[in-house]
DNA sequence: TGTATTTGATAGATAAAATCTATCAGTTTT
DNA sequence: AAAACTGATAGATTTTATCTATCAAATACA
């Protein structure tokens, strides 16, 4: 005894019969033929091992068992119909839960500002913003947990879209009571042997700091790093040393200006590059390519003069420092 | 851009490249070949109008309309194995809900006695007990609204099966201050002109009252009639005349034997002949053979000696008065 | 850095299934 | 008694699902 499972479109002839209790007009509604429907019947019968209708010349009327089974036939027909719905209103716009990663030295102070008119403008959109390291980031976005991320350049892996978004000064920070506080203009040389604070190591930014460090012949501090900006800060406030911050964190998280001195370094570009990154393959590109464009101009309008722009490019580019 | 609905098996298969990521071992669990789950999966995103996999040599990751769809896809999935376990059950015994239309001049006073016992032994059967006037029982039973019927004979309707149960016997009852009260043997002529009380027209019990009657000389009272077997007690008690009522009734219901006396008339067989009754072509007709030798044990072991069976007969019958 | 393995897609053939038309044999209606 | 209507059946045809064989790209391993 061969026990197929039945057809969607087996239980969708089942529901008709049962509304008409006609073959003849059931397969007229459902536009197809008589014998074609009864065929159907008869399979679903066999394959449930049931009889469903008594049939008579006088005409159709359901067994027992069909009335049992008709609620749950109904059900699944109901549930079909909310998938094609759902699939349809998905098939329209963006409407899914898409998974954007970032930065913890970014996403907290950028987004809040992006998020709103991404939102405005995408209702049905929804996006789960989850913090990690960038080189996590990337690595959960090859391998599908993210879709999208925004993340400090470089990204250096193949197969990813990456659009460059706009560079972010980096301020150096110290105490109000610091050596260089009163001076109107800090140059390079300024900076020598200066004790830099800096945020643990597995962040990008730590590496950054680094690189700076070396080259502006600063001394970075390594035994006491900071779990995150906001501790960083903490400790430039005690005096434990200079730092460098990010511009948007900056402007987000310090509202008390006597008690730090943020300068900028003349004659350093000192800076870095956030982009928005996704699989090449993600059907949801072009969407995310809007997105971009859309933080971009929200950020252009509320954040400068803290950022610039970087050069739209119409070429997929493999980000550089 | 044709979309037809969605398959069962496009779904399954949906779900399964979900739980394994790799088509080619999905393909392996399902049992189907590689190229064919591609090409379902294909026809199943064609068909949405999305995409629900993003593929790549290096592993297949599902997309975010994907990730929306699952649980749905699920769903139907658990809707369409309930349907199929639900329609086992069914085929492996009687467990659907069957409708049992009875006279309401009987099913009162034997169903209590007998139910206990078919629930017992069918455990996962259930009857809808109905009352409802002979003839309407018998339409109801072609037209498909009972299942199942336990009616007086005759019947004749063809395309019915009618297996008949028991006789029971009619008895006359009259007051404890009646003239033929004291009588200890009661015949035919003691009856004569006698005013004999009985049940609404549309009862079939009121049309063997008249023929009683006419057989006997006796007096059809047709100014005032009951509405039950129950009124029809009252109205012998107050006195308005005698009555015939079934020994089921008399059985069940009369436990007060000093305000009426219920007696039989010699020499004249007067009883009424119960089946069980339904549609030939009835798939669970097997099952209604057993309910009916069911009926019958019970009826002999507890209701003698009321009752007395009919003679069991192989054919199928038509019932005969 | 090659080599073998693994990935999903593709082409074409084949098998299975759904569907159609035409017809039949009973019922009910007129 | 005739006409209309019922669902079942037979056989042809179209559609769909599936298979085998193969490919091209990527990865894993040596």
């Amino acid at each position: 005894m061969k026990r197929r499972s039945p057809t969607i479109r087996q239980v969708q002839y089942f529901v008709s019969v049962v509304e008409t209790l006609n073959f003849r007009s059931a397969a007229a509604t459902l536009d197809v033929s008589q014998p074609t429907l009864s065929h159907q019947i008869a399979a679903l019968e066999e394959s449930f091992g049931l009889q469903l209708f008594e049939r008579s010349r006088a005409g159709t009327i359901m067994t027992a068992a069909a009335r049992e089974l008709l609620p749950g036939a109904r059900r699944l027909l109901e549930e079909l119909q909310g998938l094609c719905d759902q699939a349809e209103s998905l098939a329209l716009g963006p409407a899914a839960t898409y998974r954007l990663g970032v930065t913890p030295t970014l996403g907290p102070y950028l987004l809040p500002h992006v998020l709103p008119a991404v939102h405005k403008r995408y209702a049905a959109l929804k996006l789960y913003v989850r913090e990690d390291a960038p080189r996590n980031l990337e690595s959960a976005l090859v391998s599908g947990d993210h879709d999208l991320i925004l993340t400090p350049l470089p990204v250096d892996q193949p197969d990813l879209t990456v659009v460059p978004l706009f560079n972010e000064p980096v301020r150096l920070v110290m105490s109000s009571d610091h050596r260089l506080a009163e001076k109107s203009r800090i140059v390079r040389k300024d900076l020598a042997g200066e004790r830099v604070l800096t945020i643990e190591e597995h962040h990008h930014f730590h590496q950054q700091t680094q690189e700076l460090c070396a080259r502006l012949g600063a001394h970075l501090l390594r035994d006491y790093e900071g779990t995150s900006l906001d501790t960083l800060r903490q400790m430039v406030v005690m005096g434990m040393g200079v730092a460098f911050l990010p511009a948007l964190y900056i402007r987000s998280e310090i509202h008390r200006p006597q008690e730090l001195r943020i300068a900028r370094v003349h004659g350093e570009d000192i800076q870095r590059t956030h982009a928005l990154v996704w699989r090449k393959t993600s059907p949801a590109r072009s969407l995310f390519r809007e997105i971009a464009n859309e933080i971009r101009s929200v950020a252009a309008a509320t954040l400068s003069p803290e950022i610039k722009l970087v050069q739209t490019s119409r070429r997929k580019m493999i980000g550089s420092a």
